[in-house]
DNA sequence: TAGGTTTCGGACTGTTCAGTAAATAACCGT
DNA sequence: ACGGTTATTTACTGAACAGTCCGAAACCTA
């Protein structure tokens, strides 16, 4: 009986992650992200709450994204962990996928880890910026990690490797590639880092 | 004849460093930089031409630093090259180190690579801050890559290997620890990525 | 079509911001 | 000790900020 919202939660949300993502947290006011979803500075805080809570949810639907596409993206069949692994490592060097309504950012910058730039501009006085960063990187870390297993499971990695370990060293890597690749190299440059690490992944000794 | 400032410059410089990290740039208002150091507004306009001057100061100050310490830390005698780099690993993902007059900042998100903390919070509509941090990273990969190839020279590291190639991905390692490290894993886990990617590293077949 | 309910959007408020300007203080050569 | 020069401090300005509020509009039920 009463007047629906007229705007997609959803898409609002990913205009505000663009903007923040653009301009940093400090450095979008709540005028930029109004214009950046065409929703008034009422409507914004009726349904967010203002600029801390469309924060807060941009980050969750973040989250909720990765935690699908990870796990999904590393999953399969044995044979093809090793694959999988790979594929992955060279597609998360070169940025996270965005939302897919929404057109893609140009440069790898714009498309480094959300939570990642979040946390590291304001994370250490926002407790729950810092936590919902941290579920991000898990979520990877712990689908990399099973994948390792897998791939160990049919004979493609050295079954002496501790899987956990892999994962972390994996995880960095990529998050590296957001700050290194983002400033001054290019996206060959990246391809290569991400070939290295694979390279350099402990294989069974044949023996 | 006229009067001498009463403010060492590189002090002002490092508390002005220490404010940005814990706040951002954004973050951070003229006033806090002016409590941080003790100068009132005038002085700081004065010396520094405001805050994206200061901002700019810090980081060439932090960029000469860097410079210094990353060629020296890697720089020896063949024979110990690749100890160095171990060591160098080891001690680059647990921050780097700040200015020695100043007290250590406790944890480790504060101690991250303040270059690549500011390009990523601002350096995508600041050309000087992302130049600023690229040659912070450049500075630390040449030195890392010399140091590779002594460690080939000496037999250490396989000769077929890309001095250039390890390099940006230890880099990318060391930067990725600046945000994996920071939020949510202990210092041991640092050093278990540390050590894992050093073990990975790849040595010469011995035929 | 009328009433009740919720959303919408812009105007408003008090605060904080970066940057300026002017008055004051400190220094040094003479 | 004095005058010229520079540093320092403080008060000020206009703009931008986050957040609130209220009139108007849109919708559903009846």
């Amino acid at each position: 009986m009463a007047r629906p919202r007229s705007f997609d939660r959803d898409h609002v949300l990913h205009a505000a992650e663009r903007q923040f993502r653009a301009s940093g947290y400090n450095g979008t006011s709540v005028d930029d992200i109004s214009a950046a979803t065409g929703l008034g500075r009422g409507s914004l805080y009726g349904a967010f709450d203002g600029k801390h809570g469309v924060l807060l949810e941009a980050m969750s639907g973040y989250f909720a994204r990765l935690g699908q596409f990870a796990p999904k993206a590393l999953a399969g069949p044995d044979e093809s962990a090793l694959e999988r692994l790979h594929a992955y490592l060279l597609r998360a060097v070169h940025g996270v996928p965005l939302a897919p309504d929404l057109p893609p950012v140009p440069d790898r910058a714009g498309a480094a880890c959300f939570a990642a730039k979040m946390a590291l501009e304001i994370g250490a006085s926002d407790p729950e910026v810092k936590r919902l960063a941290s579920e991000c990187f898990s979520v990877v870390r712990v689908a990399v990690a099973e994948c390792v297993r897998v791939a160990q499971r049919n004979g493609d990695i050295d079954p002496d490797a501790d899987p956990d370990d892999l994962a972390y060293l994996l995880l960095t890597i990529i998050r590296g590639s957001d700050v290194v690749g983002a400033y001054g190299h290019s996206p060959d440059r990246l391809t290569s880092i991400a070939e290295s690490a694979f390279a350099l992944l402990p294989r069974p000794r044949h023996t």
